[in-house]
DNA sequence: AAGAAATATCGATGTTCGTCGATATCGATG
DNA sequence: CATCGATATCGACGAACATCGATATTTCTT
């Protein structure tokens, strides 16, 4: 049996390339410390935490919180902004949208046909 | 200040189990074959496919993709069923949703209200 | 300029993970 | 039952990762 793939006419599947890129979304969300972070993060009135409450908040050390604050916002998770001495992380607005289109890129949902 | 979260009235953030859980589904998504099997898997007309046909597709030994099916599967992603000589790898049709909620849980997205 | 507080970087360590060759298991078929 | 093809398991190896203590950097305050 042939694989519906790989040819003309086939349906779209994802070639070597977008699949590192999606991996490397989803690889920024398989950590439970980095979940919580972006959890917080989303579940605040304004949508930003100080770093300086997190340490007390998640169970790990400051270098630990600081590594993965420095991930998420590597991979484009989160803003970060400096006020005065503290260092403010927010989520990037558009993160909610781009990982609901990276499921659907997976799982081979129809886009919203833009034409 | 304060954080928004671990008391009364509180917004919902994930705790350290359902962080877990969530950490675990993303983790097998977060690998680039992996996602390709899953793409592949849903790109087909009956969204099965014969894992005798993958090896060729992808540029993997057949232990390492029988190591990825097997953890797709015991993840909850794939269904197996074996049909002659031949096991045949299907998405189970519930991934794409649990996978919207997740991304919903995570980004703080009101669920939909079952009241 | 000096000290204190917040955050980032460095180096090390133990663990997890992807990969493959070799081999075992399982089902079909002669 | 012997064999063959498909799939799974095993054992090993190198790379990537989470974690932390120590330390550096940055910023505010006095």
């Amino acid at each position: 049996m042939e694989l519906s793939c790989c040819g003309p006419g086939a349906p779209p599947t994802l070639d070597e390339r977008g699949a590192e890129e999606l991996a490397a979304l989803f690889k920024v969300l398989s950590d439970p410390i980095r979940l919580r972070l972006v959890s917080l993060v989303a579940a605040q009135p304004d949508q930003e935490v100080c770093a300086c409450d997190l340490v007390d908040v998640l169970d790990r050390s400051q270098p630990t919180i600081s590594h993965h604050l420095k991930l998420l916002f590597d991979a484009g998770v989160f803003d970060k902004e400096r006020r005065g001495s503290w260092i403010h992380y927010r989520l990037r607005p558009e993160v909610a949208d781009q990982l609901h289109l990276a499921v659907g890129a997976v799982t081979g949902e129809q886009l919203t046909t833009n034409a």
